[in-house]
DNA sequence: CTCTCTGCAAAAGGTTTGCACGTCC
DNA sequence: GGACGTGCAAACCTTTTGCAGAGAG
């Protein structure tokens, strides 16, 4: 139910009419989605708002930058998921269906990570847990 | 030091050219290696023994299906990593060098997954811890 | 002899880039 | 006015497919 515009200034981006357009896609309903740029792209143009795929990723990648989208790492030649819900929490996926799932942040204790060797130091953490229908 | 056409036949492959090629490439050492397809492809090349990259992702097909190798579920535009570790454990992923790093198997404890709710079963579980150099 | 695999070119996605034009500040 | 965005086509990269010929069993 977040207004787009004040979203996109919060996130530090300019107000855009594909920003606001794709935003009230995104985040309107409050809900956490998981979706393609090639979904996106249809549901815009389902609602006569239409413009090129190129521009949805560009703007989805936008999104990414400032933080108020997050790209799943679910590997798989279809495309990649992004996610609305930048907390860190993982995922199920459904080999056989596709479909990704939400586990609830805490739901997996992962509070004892190792440390990288190298030095470098951690900046996300994502587990995916590959199911199949029985 | 595997010899490849013993493990070719174990795991019920036919044992041809490319896959014995690739194989000692990949097993010889016995090392844990994570491989593009890109990588085999050149480092053949230079071995002096050149094959088509389609060959080498059929090739290499053949072997994830044969459970000799693992597709690694690391996100980005790069090409899929295949891990000749195909035992359960997981990896950092450094963000800056692209480097990936495994984790000893039992260094994170994931023995109290929550179970799907759809009841479907689970198959694997993959973590990446996504690091940056300091 | 048959069935599978190779070998490769071409096609098929998904994603990025280049650039002219428009728009925000 | 200047930097940043759009809009779109074309380029790009990775991966798959199709098919003729070769090789394994």
């Amino acid at each position: 139910m977040t207004d787009p515009v004040a979203l996109l200034e919060s996130a530090g981006l300019r107000v855009t009419r594909p920003r606001v357009q794709i935003a009230r896609l995104l985040f309107a309903d409050g809900r956490d989605r998981h979706v393609t740029a090639e979904q996106i792209h249809g549901q815009l143009s389902r609602n006569g708002a239409p413009m090129a795929l190129a521009t949805v990723y560009n703007t989805l990648g936008h999104f990414v930058s400032a933080g108020l989208l997050r790209p799943i790492a679910a590997r798989g030649s279809d495309a990649t998921r992004f996610d609305t819900n930048t907390s860190s929490h993982h995922h199920f996926l459904n080999e056989t269906t596709g479909e990704l799932t939400d586990i609830p942040e805490g739901a997996i204790p992962l509070n004892l990570l190792p440390q990288p060797v190298d030095g470098s130091e951690i900046v996300a953490c994502e587990l995916v847990i590959r199911t199949r229908s029985k």
